[in-house]
DNA sequence: GAGCGCATGTAAGCTGTTACATGATTCT
DNA sequence: AGAATCATGTAACAGCTTACATGCGCTC
């Protein structure tokens, strides 16, 4: 489902687009918030046009179609962002290693937090330095600000786990 | 591959158990950090024991069979711990609700940041409410740290995206 | 002995990843 | 002409969810 959320909401936000357009969009501007990789767009394009959300507005070279957002697939967009109550499922392998921390020795416990440490600084960097949407730049302003409010929260965490487990050697 | 280091670590944790048992430390303890349902944890461990992970211990009623850590799924835990890099692909459909606010109008965006920050409240009380853990305590003691920070971040977050919105209506 | 919760499993379907395959266009 | 990159697609597999199915053991 998200992902047809995720094609329409690029489409509505920088125009009509094909298959490869929507997966360097992705690259580009969502991937800090949703990925997908062209292996996965092309067949949910399709799907989604069968199912009338969008339509091929025209065909270029080599059979590259651009896609645009119907009426059904606005009208669909729209209600998924009011009535939908948004789920959110945790898998982080990073917090799967912190939680089993104490498993490893105190040197190696420390490697660890300091590799997550570099991973959340990297992040930071790298969100630091998105500039807010090629298209109109309303789009995704209030997610950067979660992604670096985030980072920053598991920078300094990360942090404070350090110097616990440094204290705790004596 | 992480839920079997994840089935490793509980059963490291809190000693052997039986599937059943395994997903209700799943929900009990882990739920935060990852999540199984027993559907995929009986296979799982049917899989592991074949791959020398784990041996059935003991046989109890209805067959009910214990699982416990082999010497060599002890070695592939720590491995993991120690060599493994994270990998967190994020998917989260609320960070894509804000990445698209601009779509909904005015209300309607307020509405959906305040279903948004109700969510990172009940996260963040819930939170609040876990106890370290039920077998050794030092388990999951700085991942829990890790979700109350990101919960408050988030919340935070939300709190300030909503005065920014109400401030932008005048 | 009837009902409820315990406990284990299987099956179908969806989502996502990695790898394979192919042809067109552009650049040198 | 050859190489790089653009562009589209398919196939196989892994991981996860939801639903279905079944039987045991305890309590009233």
């Amino acid at each position: 489902m998200s992902l047809r959320i995720a094609l329409l909401g690029l489409l509505t936000a920088s125009g009509p687009a094909s298959g490869y357009d929507l997966a360097k969009r992705f690259e580009k501007s969502l991937n800090h918030v949703w990925q997908a990789q062209h292996s996965q767009i092309y067949p949910e394009l399709v799907k989604m046009a069968a199912d009338g959300l969008v339509d091929v507005e025209a065909e270029g070279a080599r059979g590259r179609k651009i896609y645009a957002v119907t009426h059904e697939g606005s009208a669909t967009l729209r209600s998924w962002m009011v009535d939908h109550e948004p789920f959110m499922a945790i898998r982080s392998e990073m917090a799967l290693q912190t939680f089993l921390l104490p498993l490893v020795d105190h040197d190696e416990a420390i490697m660890v937090m300091e590799r997550i440490k570099r991973h959340f600084a990297a992040k930071l960097a790298t969100m630091e330095s998105i500039r807010p949407f090629d298209g109109k730049p309303e789009f995704g302003r209030y997610a950067l600000q979660l992604g670096l409010a985030q980072a920053r929260a598991g920078l300094e965490w990360a942090e404070s786990v350090i110097s616990q487990l440094k204290a705790s050697s004596r």
